[in-house]
DNA sequence: AAGTGGTCTAGACCACCGC
DNA sequence: CGGTGGTCTAGACCACTTT
């Protein structure tokens, strides 16, 4: 199987990534079999006009998007389209992706106020220095999600205008504001597990205290490393699941 | 900053990742400070003697992991020891993992049983088709801190003894019995989320029913793409939460 | 202008698989 | 044995950042 490409050298996009991107939807539209096997790589890269470690370099990424399974000495297969159907009624994979396509957002509190100690030692600075703080309530077909608690530092939260940030963050997500005030989220490192509402979020999320939450916990760094905020988060696990893959086993 | 690696070009284990584990293991030791620079590509490359791409794919590996920061015109640098400290409390990252080090498990079911339809057409099979059911219950210090069920396929449960199929349970994960069957459990998708204990769950983490569970819902796929088997599982939330890195944002 | 990382090339040799 | 993917090399040019 040899799917047909078509790359621009003059554009600024990768030409690893102009093929990951043809090849992926090739396969998820169906023009390449689930089953069938691709050319070898030498093939491909002579077909597709481009050296082998580019050809190797687009397919490496559909391998670990776990679209294409390689075996040496057999070849490259693509494997059954189960392993890439997602898990039904689950949609939302991450908080992060769920700050961009804010539905709708009650904010319930923006406020200035010293770090919390657990909060001040993850974003690593002084106990009791002053950082913004945020809550928000996050709402998707008109019934509330989740409950968002920020801790920014302040080297984040300067550059934010505090005047219109309680409006803009109604209608905008939070790393969208950061990001046009020159701040780019870029990694960070969460923890999820699972808690009992207490009386405060029961009354947010609109279900009973002790009903079952999903806990997200969540350090954010810019793309220089330093680190801009904390995040607490609380899910109505009736509306809410976290997707993913995890490799090797 | 330029740390000296020793490498080791007769040995199988490829270059890159000689490189990439002495050069995490010089970081996390401190023998290169937060913030500083390491040298230019060209020169960690002439240093160690390798070509610039193996080089660099040693780099890309703990960019990979969050332990660096590349910048272009400025370089690449080590970022913040936060990012890496590891939650408090938290201890399993996901659960292929935990199948490997069993502390103590008690066996509660081994089955052959017709699988549920929602099992069934998650393992793609024909409805009500007969599967290996088992139920285990997963102790970490004593204390009872998982219930898990699986589902296995038929074209993986034949390959299993399963006279001392229980017996071995106790002793061995799930996991490494498959793999010494010739099975190779490769990649998963799973789906995590929360729930409230039921009877039969509190009854064997030994908490009150109601009580707040990480609920994982997995399926497991070989190096072949073929799909072994479906998994649910119910984690304590006061012993159990997952940590992972999650990059972009 | 100088220095950095980002991309790409055209080869090479090796380990593994199936015939 | 021939064919496959896995690794590695020694260059090249470009985009971006800083001086």
């Amino acid at each position: 199987m040899n799917p047909t490409v078509e790359i621009d050298r003059s554009s600024p996009v990768p030409l690893y990534h102009q093929l990951a991107t043809q090849l992926r939807g090739a396969i998820t539209a169906g023009d390449i079999p689930t089953g069938s096997f691709l050319d070898n790589e030498l093939d491909l890269a002579d077909a597709w006009h481009v050296s082998r470690p580019t050809a190797r370099r687009a397919i490496a990424q559909l391998v670990d998007d776990g679209l294409l399974v390689r075996r040496r000495g057999v070849g490259t297969q693509v494997v059954s389209a189960e392993v890439r159907r997602p898990f039904t009624l689950s949609s939302l994979h991450d908080d992060l992706d769920a700050d961009g396509r804010a539905p709708t957002t009650d904010v319930i509190d923006v406020t200035h106020a010293q770090a919390p100690a657990h909060v001040a030692r993850e974003l690593e600075i002084a106990p009791a220095t002053r950082v913004l703080y945020i809550e928000r309530a996050r709402h998707a077909d008109g019934r509330p999600f989740a409950i968002i608690r920020n801790w920014l530092a302040d080297h984040a939260a300067e550059h934010l205008d505090n005047d219109s940030l309680a409006d803009s963050l109604t209608g905008t997500g939070l790393y969208a504001l950061l990001r046009s005030a020159g701040i780019n989220p870029h990694r960070a490192r969460q923890r999820l597990g699972a808690k009992a509402a207490n009386e405060h979020e029961a009354h947010w999320l609109e279900i009973e205290p002790g009903a079952p939450l999903v806990a997200m916990h969540r350090i954010t760094h810019d793309d220089t490393g330093r680190i801009i905020e904390v995040a607490d988060t609380g899910y109505n696990a009736q509306l809410y699941s976290v997707e993913m893959s995890v490799a090797h086993g």
